[in-house]
RNA sequence: GUCCCCAUCGUCUAGUCGGCCUAGGACACCGCCCUUUCAAGGCGGCAACACGGGUUCGAAUCCCGUUGGGGACGCCA
């Protein structure tokens, strides 16, 4: 039997970060096994339900890699297919109509609340014959009032829920339009699903799900419910509490594989492995591995994570995201170093791409100012001498690349009977602005030749006007 | 409130059938080293089996309870 998996967000919001775990553990498992990933929006709550949303959840996928085999199919589309089997379990008897109003049904609820109990549904039309003038009923699923429902879940083992405990829920609203729970077991089932893989938070469903397949004649799938995600508070991730939606995350300069490394190691490790390739998540990952407990979402490490993906990444793999953040930060690319070359000097010493494109303005556009500090410390009369030095054999230097350059510094260096540090400093500030960036020959390189010189140039006429000391 | 789930360092986790656990790794934090800056890297430090009962020669590992946390209880998904 092939495995047959599936993410079904409702496009109500954006897609957070809990969403996009459980897509990764479906899409995980479905890869794992050879099997297929099928993608499903549920967008029967019309009211909640955006275009926008839809198109969020598709980037999102496609900028994480998340590609599905299946779909993407829309609930809104199958709504003739939900009508007939309604109509089924209602000719069937395992479902009748509902005539409570909402005021009926709002004072059961406060009623049983105030009484301690459980609030349900009491089952009153259960037996009702004839219409209730000017109410549309609901339709409502005729649950098993005896025995128990066993959830055999992959994570959690075997979860007991009785019967008496659950009530009969609604499937079809006044207006005809079906509800959740009745077309997941629907969709479930017609679209051949045989691991259902989502939060925790639907492990109270799942017994009303598994009791309408079993009124359709049909066993129900596997399930597996996975932790759910928490914010620094311990609450559940929600919007309000810190989840952003992934693509907040590209624009704050993450990598897809690294998101989903960290994803994937929150409920699951492999022995004290940290990083994976997408590939070794593949062939490692197995849903019966995760572990039944909740976990905290931590900035911290998701950022040490992208860090060590950024420096394994080839250009090819980022260019594209790269190009996004330059842009988004309204730097031209169009003059100045090669992207390669400057992503290969660069992506050991950032965390994201949002800090590597921002590091690396200044070898597309000139700084406005020396940094205070860093011009005060080293921006000084005694450097004046190695910098002249360094403008004058600069000037003179053909090839232009890190080892060579390296090799004028230190030569300057060796002249001066300074210590490289003595020289590179001054240099860095006078070239860069500041006294932080790239080692001293790869900034250079990268600069170029017109401004390094131009630059020189600036740095020393600033340190003349500075000391008063008169040019030569 | 009722039902369901969960419980190892601040956080993510390792912990195969109970003995190899004086509880390992990673992030964060703190030192030191390396060093042309910042990083990266190396070395070291801090830090946990929620509590109480059992079972057993032996329990972080099994059982029960307590406590704590989370989730669900919609004509939302």
């Amino acid at each position: 039997m092939t495995v047959r998996t599936r993410f079904a967000p409702s496009p109500t919001g954006h897609l957070h970060i809990g969403g996009v775990r459980t897509a990764l553990f479906s899409w995980l498992y479905a890869r794992h096994t050879g099997g297929r990933f099928v993608l499903r929006i549920e967008d029967t709550d019309r009211e909640r339900s955006t275009e926008e949303a839809v198109q969020v959840i598709l980037d999102g996928m496609r900028w994480l890699r998340l590609e599905h085999d299946e779909g993407p199919y829309f609930q809104t589309q199958r709504m003739d297919r939900y009508r007939e089997v309604i109509e089924r379990l209602l000719a069937e008897g395992k479902a009748y109509r509902c005539y409570c109003t909402k005021e009926e049904l709002d004072a059961l609820r406060e009623e049983q609340m105030r009484r301690r109990e459980k609030p349900r549904y009491d089952g009153r039309c259960r037996a009702r014959t004839e219409p209730r003038p000017g109410v549309e009923p609901v339709v409502r699923f005729r649950n098993p009032e005896h025995g128990t429902v066993l959830v055999d879940d992959i994570v959690r083992g075997k979860v007991v829920f009785d019967n008496a405990e659950l009530d009969d829920l609604i499937i079809a609203r006044a207006d005809g339009t079906p509800t959740y729970n009745f077309t997941v077991v629907v969709d479930d089932l017609d679209m051949g699903i045989t691991h259902v893989i989502r939060g925790d938070d639907h492990l109270n469903n799942t017994p009303r799900q598994i009791n309408i397949f079993r009124a359709l004649g049909a066993e129900p799938p596997r399930y597996a419910h996975v932790p759910m995600i928490l914010g620094a508070d311990g609450k559940k991730l929600s919007k309000r509490h810190g989840a952003l939606s992934v693509l907040q995350y590209r624009q704050e300069g993450y990598l897809p594989q690294a998101l989903l490394n960290y994803l994937v190691r929150l409920g699951w490790s492999h022995g004290d492995q940290e990083i994976f390739t997408i590939r070794e998540m593949i062939d490692l990952f197995d849903i019966a591995d995760v572990n039944p407990s909740a976990s905290t979402f931590n900035p911290d490490k998701l950022l040490w994570v992208n860090q060590q993906h950024l420096k394994m990444a080839e250009f090819e793999d980022v260019e594209e995201d790269l190009r996004f953040q330059f842009t988004r930060q309204g730097i031209d690319v169009s003059s100045g170093p090669d992207l390669r070359r400057l992503f290969d000097v660069q992506k050991a010493r950032t965390r994201t791409l949002a800090e590597l494109a921002a590091q690396s303005r200044i070898f597309f556009e000139d700084f406005a100012e020396f940094d205070a500090a860093a011009a005060k410390k080293h921006l000084r009369p005694a450097a004046l001498e190695g910098l002249r030095r360094l403008r004058a054999a600069l000037a003179g230097q053909e090839d232009w690349s890190a080892p060579s350059l390296h090799q004028v510094v230190v030569s300057v260096a060796e002249d001066l009977g300074v210590k490289l540090g003595k020289l590179a400093q001054p240099l860095r500030v006078a070239v860069t602005g500041t006294a932080v960036s790239p080692s001293i020959d790869a900034t250079l390189e990268l600069l170029g030749k017109a401004r390094t010189l131009e630059r020189l140039d600036r740095a020393i006429a600033f340190i003349e006007a500075r000391a008063d000391v008169t040019p030569r």
